[in-house]
DNA sequence: CGAACCCTTGAGTCGGTTCAAAGCAGGTGG
DNA sequence: CCACCTGCTTTGAACCGACTCAAGGGTTCG
């Protein structure tokens, strides 16, 4: 026991991967933690896990044990119905985490597959509960990432029930973009990391139907496509999409 | 403060509406704790809130103070496009835990209307949060309960994703036989409590559509309806309907 | 008893799917 | 380095399931 800590210590030391020294603090579990709490968590969280693209990091079925926070690379998650339907529930980016369905049953109940190369943190969830009970904060933390994920799931439920597939995709597109300017990235161009299947099983569209409304948001000047290469080139112009696309009876 | 505190004492005295006498323990927050800790979580639950039918439990951007559960009744939740567009994201029935979406952004996100005369009860978040330091069960179990809700968010995407009309019903129906059984009701007859719109709006269809299907499953025979009294007649053919309406290239 | 609301049913329309074919990129091996 | 292959994407044409619009009947409750 006493050497595996010792090699952990190591481990940390070699590779700064480490919490307190990961760019990545104010987006995931360590904001708003004083750097004797982030050092507590750094003791927790095992870092620097590798999944390589098409790799599954979990599938639905596998025993619980670990939360998981995306380092570096793409995700996506997908339940599979008995059937062979699959509906893709999320993508995952950096500062994300993944995981929050298995607490319920203590057994995944979708598949993780990284969609690129991607460095993933595991924080062994009965440490992570244990560590929150001494730390409010952290506590505090963990409960709205739990509940970010169930507005954000309101807000696709919005989406698949109500929208026609060109306010679908203006959506998913501004909320691609959105993401990656909270990360420091450009978020009018950017490359996309799944299939225009895995887009369309996210929004509930057929990929025929995603590469159409593509097109066609091309052929406006709203966007420009080169494969995944996206530019959003009237930004305003998407979000006047998302709305008016239908019904909108707001006298 | 002390006053206060006495006025509350007499009042679980009175209406022994208090968590350790409650017939829904099972289902509810004192899931695995002992009789100690129930009543330390008797002390922090607000018991008693009656939401008359058509009113509303809480609104979308009313700042968020407490969890609720639904002791009797029945409820809604539903979000609000900008345009007008709502989406009804879930029916809670006794047992049924509401308003963990406010926890992200400490306002609610959310509407919550009750569709029958409901009693509710109140928990503060702040002190539940502070008791679950104390209590691991109950920790673990406000996890648990958040988790379900996310698990549940991915089975309504999937729904709304993949099924058709009637899958979506039927999917519906089941759902609620299941939820009134774990309750101790009859699993195959039951009184619908909300609209045909309303169910429409949660499974995104129009209400042309769920009266459309009610009576096509009616003249099969699956099931009996008289406006909001329904019979399931036949429930392994209306499990059936799920998966063969469509794809199923399960070979 | 009347008004408001809810539900059912029909006929026509349309958005997105299905089926099909061809173009394109990226990687592999000869 | 080119030829080939595989997987991804685009585009077209036909089809169909759910929506829209509309009218009529039923229920509930003041």
């Amino acid at each position: 026991m006493a050497s595996r800590t010792i090699l952990k210590r190591i481990d940390l030391e070699q590779s700064r991967s480490v919490c307190s020294a990961c760019g990545l603090q104010e987006l995931c579990l360590p904001i708003g933690l004083d750097p004797a709490e982030i050092d507590r968590l750094d003791r927790v969280v095992e870092h620097h896990r590798m999944v390589r693209r098409g790799d599954y990091l979990y599938r639905a079925g596998y025993p619980f044990r670990s939360l998981f926070a995306v380092r570096s690379g793409f995700l996506k998650s997908c339940v599979l119905h008995d059937d062979g339907r699959e509906q893709v529930t999320g993508f995952h980016m950096m500062g994300e985490f993944v995981g929050m369905d298995a607490i319920s049953t203590d057994v995944h109940t979708c598949d993780a597959v990284a969609l690129e190369d991607s460095d993933i943190c595991e924080i062994p969830f009965v440490t992570l509960e244990e560590l929150s009970r001494t730390v409010p904060a952290l506590q505090r933390h963990l409960h709205k990432i739990m509940s970010r994920e169930i507005v954000r799931d309101h807000g696709v439920m919005l989406l698949l029930g109500r929208m026609k597939a060109e306010e679908r995709l203006a959506t998913f597109l501004l909320n691609l973009s959105q993401r990656y300017c909270a990360r420091g990235y450009s978020g009018t161009s950017f490359h996309l990391r799944m299939t225009r299947e895995e887009i369309g099983s996210y929004l509930g569209l057929k990929l025929e139907t995603v590469s159409r409304v593509f097109s066609k948001f091309q052929e406006e000047g709203l966007i420009s496509v080169q494969n995944r290469y996206i530019e959003l080139k009237d930004v305003a112009a998407l979000k006047a999409v998302i709305g008016q696309a239908h019904g909108c009876q707001q006298s």
